[in-house]
DNA sequence: ATACTCATGTAACAAAAGTTACAAAGTAAC
DNA sequence: GTTACTTTGTAACTTTTGTTACATGAGTAT
């Protein structure tokens, strides 16, 4: 684990701290589509990731959801960390987006080290900021993009995470994340499809390269 | 100052810490309609709130507009927060709701304080998880409730802030907030006004106590 | 009073998104 | 193979939101 942890993290934290956390974490592999956090949930321990990709995802009480952003190696969940330092009940879903690696870290320690290690109050700042800005990105689209510029960008995001220009979801799966219905996302693809940038099959969406 | 620090601050920071924001924070009163904060502009020194209220607004691009969230007293702004620590420009727009009292603290003391203070480092964890929180449930309104539902919204958020069930606005004003047209805002007060939830003026709107 | 500006009301229409319904193609189970 | 189920395509229609245009009224300045 210490190999995943300097690898990741080796740039971020002094070899004390790195030490301290390859003592108190433990190991976890997470394959894709495993829920790692419910709404509602409490949580006691908050994760490093080494190694994939999670969503993150809000949903409403009539069950309607929206994904508000993704998480990648070297990330960590600024409202875990929030829900952990005030005990509250988690606001969000999280589920791998890839098959994961991550380093939980259970919450006590988070908060001894925040007073003990710069560099790590410097991380969790980072990571609060950089949540702030993944929210303020996700208001921007809902916000100000139509429907086809939203689901053109949910596209390439997704590309960009799993590192892959073929997308594996079904119509009804990105209805689902950006809270429309399948019918408007089947027009909208068809559309996309007619000016070239995406080509549609069952099952996946190919992105093309020039895009 | 010392007064209206402990009465706004004095059950979060022990006595070391406000003597401390005594010494080193200005005071600032900020007229009603004051735009503290531009998008793009660096930022120097940390707002704390002892009296009246700011706006925080996103804008895109094309100059469209989106009422984020409301600041009360006791309350600091994240994205400052955010953007003095990663010394980034500012990526929102504040402007005083109502007249306003602050304490300006410059960035440097902050960082120092982080690592001082506990009931520092508590307070800006705390700020962090607030703003979150308040980002969400923009979220929430934008991505799961019709324009009339938000509209609704607003106006009680907006009294509720300013603590007065008369809101002074016009309805081009609240459009801007909620980037939609006048045409369709004034649509949806009349029927807000004929099920009897507000009652229409000029330049004013009433909320029925009711409600 | 007259002229002017600003705020509101409303009609008529256009565009975007959501809904219902059904057909057709692909995949898996038997 | 046949059958059942999942996924996609598409038409027809509704609702919601956005746009253009213009009228009316309230307040202000001269």
């Amino acid at each position: 684990m210490i190999q995943l942890l300097k690898n990741n993290y080796g740039h971020l934290f002094e070899d004390a701290l790195l030490d301290e956390i390859n003592q108190v974490g433990t190991f976890k592999e997470i394959p894709e589509g495993f829920t790692l956090i419910e709404i509602g949930q409490y949580i006691r321990s908050m994760p490093l990731l080494v190694e994939g990709a999670i969503k993150i995802l809000r949903d409403d009480d009539d069950g309607d959801e929206l994904l508000l952003y993704f998480l990648e190696s070297g990330d960590t969940c600024a409202m875990t960390l929030s829900c952990c330092l005030g005990d509250k009940k988690s606001e969000i879903r999280a589920i791998a987006e890839l098959d994961t690696k991550l380093i939980m870290v259970p919450i006590q320690k988070m908060e001894e080290w925040t007073g003990k290690y710069k560099s790590w109050r410097n991380f969790v700042f980072q990571s609060y900021h950089n949540r702030l800005m993944e929210m303020l990105e996700t208001i921007d689209s809902i916000a100000f993009l139509k429907m086809d510029k939203r689901l053109l960008k949910y596209l390439k995001d997704k590309a960009a995470i799993t590192k892959d220009h073929i997308i594996k979801s079904t119509h009804q799966e990105i209805a689902y994340e950006l809270h429309t219905s399948r019918v408007v996302i089947s027009r909208l693809l068809k559309k996309l499809e007619n000016q070239g940038i995406i080509h549609l099959n069952r099952n996946f969406i190919k992105l093309n390269s020039s895009i």
